[in-house]
DNA sequence: GACTTGACCGCACGATCGTTCGTATTTTTC
DNA sequence: GAAAAATACGAACGATCGTGCGGTCAAGTC
């Protein structure tokens, strides 16, 4: 073992700590490496897209062979598809569970929204979000990983239209409001952010995102 | 010459009545091929994007073979400048110059934003604004083809502000309005409604797009 | 009609792609 | 500790990638 493990075991150490939350019982080895090889894949992906991530350059950044690590997941289709549910996931934890832990009503959009524009900030996502890149990539591809990807960005839209209608239950909207029209200019301001902030590198691109927020909310709001 | 002439004039055509516009001149044999391979490069790369555009596909569904095609570019990056300059010019062509026919003020703000609609939903850019596909494809992969992307885009955002401050100066708009800003929110619903209308077949996304479009022409009107 | 030029092709190269297979090595189970 | 199962490896496959080279064939010039 020697060398090799204790290499190896660096780069598990994280994974390691991250899947052994979940179980209280033995976390098999391959499901440890399996999750550091998402970690590095998120990141690659995130810079050079679902499509351009090769399994074998992959497997370098890994520390594992090629077909060791194909041997995890069978297919390039379906490392895509785990790459992918692995940001679904992450931005499940980091986005929307922190969100609903504010106040319901207005003030929960404004968590959600701040919480969107830190995740899409960080800089382990340089790439800008990865879930924004793969949905251009596979928007005329189809397939299932297309399927998937819309179907959770429907659910990310009727997410900030029920939580619209909370809003308005609570007083904050006015009740005319459409839900749905909210959540499309919603998903817009966070949309231009990304394309601001990643692309064109524009400094003052969080402030521009916040004053179109400000201005959204004030349209619904009552009074 | 036989059947193989026939075949090529069939593709030539279309090219060659475009590239003949501009020249009175002769109109040499290359110039011809080479304005119908960038038909056909526009086109698949507005499906499977700039980086997956590749050459050997692309000379077969252009009837070329591989050497003969990359002849006329000499690399493939400069294959993807070529393309890429070539929607931006569609682009002037179908939505800028067409808009700056209308009277100034928000009128032409109006026609400007129709026309970016009309031509994103055209049924020949199936795979959504491919400039949107390269911008997001490109946003860390440094180099020219970025370079040129983010300058083009900036240059699309300030065209926007600066017909914003003549709606100002004729009266339409509030003298306070902050013209950038005005941009950014104009660009975010027009990404908006490529991202609703493409990758989630939204059928109202339309409308949802002119709703939030006049929501924003109110705000920045006068009274 | 000889000559030059430009357009195009066939072929081949090294590299890398996703994938398979047989085997070695580790980890888990008993 | 032995047996069984999971995990990782090395080598190789057919395909395709971008890119060069040498030759062919037609168009245009004198």
């Amino acid at each position: 073992m020697g060398k090799g493990a204790t290499t190896r075991a660096a780069i598990l150490s994280q994974a390691a700590a991250m899947a052994s939350v979940r179980g209280l019982e033995s976390v098999t080895k391959g499901e440890e490496t399996k999750a550091a090889i998402l970690t590095n894949a998120v990141s690659l992906a995130t810079r050079i897209g679902l499509e351009g991530l090769s399994i074998g350059r992959l497997a370098t950044t890994a520390k594992l062979s090629k077909s060791g690590l194909f041997g995890h997941f069978g297919s390039k289709e379906a490392l895509q598809r785990a790459v992918l549910e692995h940001v679904v996931e992450d931005f499940r934890n980091h986005v929307i569970l922190p969100a609903l832990k504010a106040p319901t009503g207005v003030e929960r959009l404004r968590a959600l929204f701040a919480a969107w524009l830190d995740w899409s900030e960080a800089p382990s996502r340089a790439g800008g979000c990865p879930l924004l890149g793969a949905t251009i990539e596979l928007d005329d591809r189809p397939g299932a990983l297309r399927d998937y990807l819309v179907d959770r960005q429907k659910s990310w839209l009727d997410g900030i239209a029920r939580m619209a209608t909370r809003a308005m239950a609570d007083g904050d909207f006015e009740p005319t409001l459409d839900t749905a029209q909210f959540a499309f200019e919603f998903n817009n301001v966070g949309l231009g952010f990304n394309f601001a902030h990643r692309l064109l590198g524009e400094p003052n691109a969080r402030r521009q995102a916040r004053s179109a927020f400000e201005r959204l909310l004030r349209s619904a709001s009552t009074a």
